[in-house]
DNA sequence: TTTTTTTATGCACACGATTGCGGTAACGAT
DNA sequence: ATCGTTACCGCAATCGTGTGCATAAAAAAA
């Protein structure tokens, strides 16, 4: 059976003082005599005393726990977010409780409900695929609790989100082909809920735009799935249906990417020399695979880092919500390797 | 500002009737008029009311968390078992606190200090690769702390985990070579001091043993980082070194397979015709490289799964810790793929 | 009408830690 | 001897909830 968890009370009755007393020398306060801080200490050193979080957290109503909202786990992008989470939320003092999603809506507002229960002081949250109603979330900003999104953001007026600049990203994908000297380039677009994904097809257009190349809609594709094995069956289809046929494909993420390829190559065309193809958020592999996957980074880990720094602040009131830049939007970067690099 | 949450003092208020009152009303406790328990229900709903499970956790020395140690987040072994376990713990009521240690062992008791304050009502542990003294885990086992270890497991009498049969599947996967017609097979393996590791070695030489080969020591190399780059380095050396040349290796990891399969390349020999490479995890992105990896798989999210349940009935005293199954081994299976499947 | 039983509710304390306020002893000064 | 000051320390309330016990009112039995 468990040990019961020494608690103030037990060193105060062990040294015939009383809890308050017990609780001002552990914390060095004034007004308690040096020999008693030191009995003090040494006594809970002795008896293995532990702060009880549970308690601090009722009495303060604070519990120094942040609650995570993601779609899912195993997902490359999400799991570096969560990693730049975890670091900053632990350096400074912070739990992190995570749920996933699973791309429901109704996992979603169950797990915010737990997590009201639970007393978190903020929340960090990427929505799922079938949220398209905020209320959930603007009825917990009204009443005052701290909001950070990522990534996947809301259209709720003076919500605070972090995110990469997925039109900057797209368009430097884009404007990357065509300097390579492709000119019919497909793109594998997201899910067009998702206001990432519009804004990748908005890069993506201006770029065609920029370089005098004109837009065919139907050389966009949703891929609602965004596995690779979606991606590949669209990619055979576009190359037998569209002509003249495509000659370069830049996807919204990297499994679709390698979708892509992998069709390329199934309908004896080779990448890059035949076929170009960029992806999306350079995904651990893309550095391994054959030919090596040019991508548009998007660091993960710092988007987590940042948006858990502007919650805590916000948290501790370091900063006012009004005075908080509502969108902070970080740079991508093209890594080019040689999917699309030509000679 | 936050608006305060309303507690059963504030329905009680409201409605003239005593705390307890409202407590037992909300919870059916038989004793209450219908009338109230309506009336009480009514104006819980009203104001929004939500139990506090802090004030719950502190009452009941019980706080529905278990915390997550593991070496790290951004890994795809790691975050499936980490959707395993997150998955079953929401559908039993149950939070998730996730910490990685970066495969620190000072983060590693750091994390398990602020848990304990936190009241965890269990552990689910897969150590660093750092850790070798286990005794900041055996105290709170002695101490009677619901402890689940995984993947990563310590040599404590009576700890309970749940592992792989690395052994089955490093035999398997040799075996596998062997019988494509390998036979100078070298493997990469991983840090010695993890008794995974050890495992999968013993597994490999009893195959070799099994089909009649003899073991080479020196085909057996320390991957200590685990990265491709590393793997790709090793690989190129040992082609070059040791004669007759090796025609297959088989890695304690995929990303290490993958750089074997990229020093092949490098080295002008073709995979899997010359050279066989077979890897261990069966990442993500095995399927969609070209060759396609063979690799063995090991069911991350029925690990999370599997542990997560042992750790709630152990915790709800549905089991007597003294009557676990102390190592629950799952199954691997072998995905047999281009990357060792000769003509 | 009186006594007993049932029904419905409130009181008070507990969980562990913090903190404003008040108390007591010791000491020096007058 | 009395007063004021200082240095230490304890009392009691608080956070929100749950629960054993007591109790009042109402209903039923005598």
């Amino acid at each position: 059976m468990r040990l019961e968890q020494a608690t103030i009370k037990d060193i105060a009755r062990e040294l015939q003082v009383s809890s308050s007393t017990v609780s001002r020398a552990l914390k060095d306060y004034p007004g308690i005599s040096d020999e008693t801080k030191r009995k003090v200490k040494e006594m809970a050193e002795k008896l293995h005393y532990r702060p009880n979080a549970i308690a601090l957290s009722l009495r303060k109503s604070r519990s120094f726990t942040i609650g995570v909202i993601i779609p899912e786990v195993v997902h490359f992008f999400f799991s570096t977010v969560i990693s730049g989470i975890e670091e900053v939320a632990f350096s400074r003092g912070y739990n992190v409780i995570l749920t996933q999603t699973n791309e429901k809506l109704a996992r979603e507002k169950s797990s915010i409900d737990t997590m009201l229960s639970n007393q978190m002081d903020g929340f960090l949250v990427s929505y799922s695929k079938e949220t398209t109603d905020f209320t959930h979330f603007s009825k917990l900003l009204n009443q005052g609790y701290p909001i950070v999104f990522f990534d996947r953001v809301p259209e709720i007026p003076g919500a605070i989100h972090v995110i990469v600049n997925d039109y900057a990203g797209a368009y430097d994908a884009t404007k990357h082909l065509i300097q390579q000297g492709y000119s019919r380039i497909v793109h594998l677009a997201g899910p067009s809920n998702l206001k990432i994904s519009q804004e990748r097809i908005r890069g993506y257009k201006d770029a065609l735009k920029e370089f005098g190349i004109s837009f065919f809609p139907e050389l966009v594709v949703e891929c609602t799935q965004g596995t690779d094995e979606e991606a590949q069956k669209i990619t055979a289809q576009l190359l037998q249906s569209i002509t003249p046929r495509p000659d370069a494909f830049f996807a919204n993420n990297d499994l679709a990417a390698m979708g892509a390829i992998q069709a390329c190559k199934n309908a004896g065309f080779s990448v890059p020399q035949e076929i170009g193809v960029v992806g999306f958020s350079n995904w651990q592999f893309c550095s391994i695979v054959d030919p090596s996957l040019s991508s548009v980074a998007q660091n993960g880990f710092q988007i987590g880092a940042t948006a858990t720094e502007i919650l805590l602040d916000w948290i501790e009131k370091k900063t006012d919500p009004k005075t908080i830049e509502p969108s902070v939007v970080l740079e991508t970067e093209l890594l080019v390797r040689k999917s699309s690099t030509r000679n």
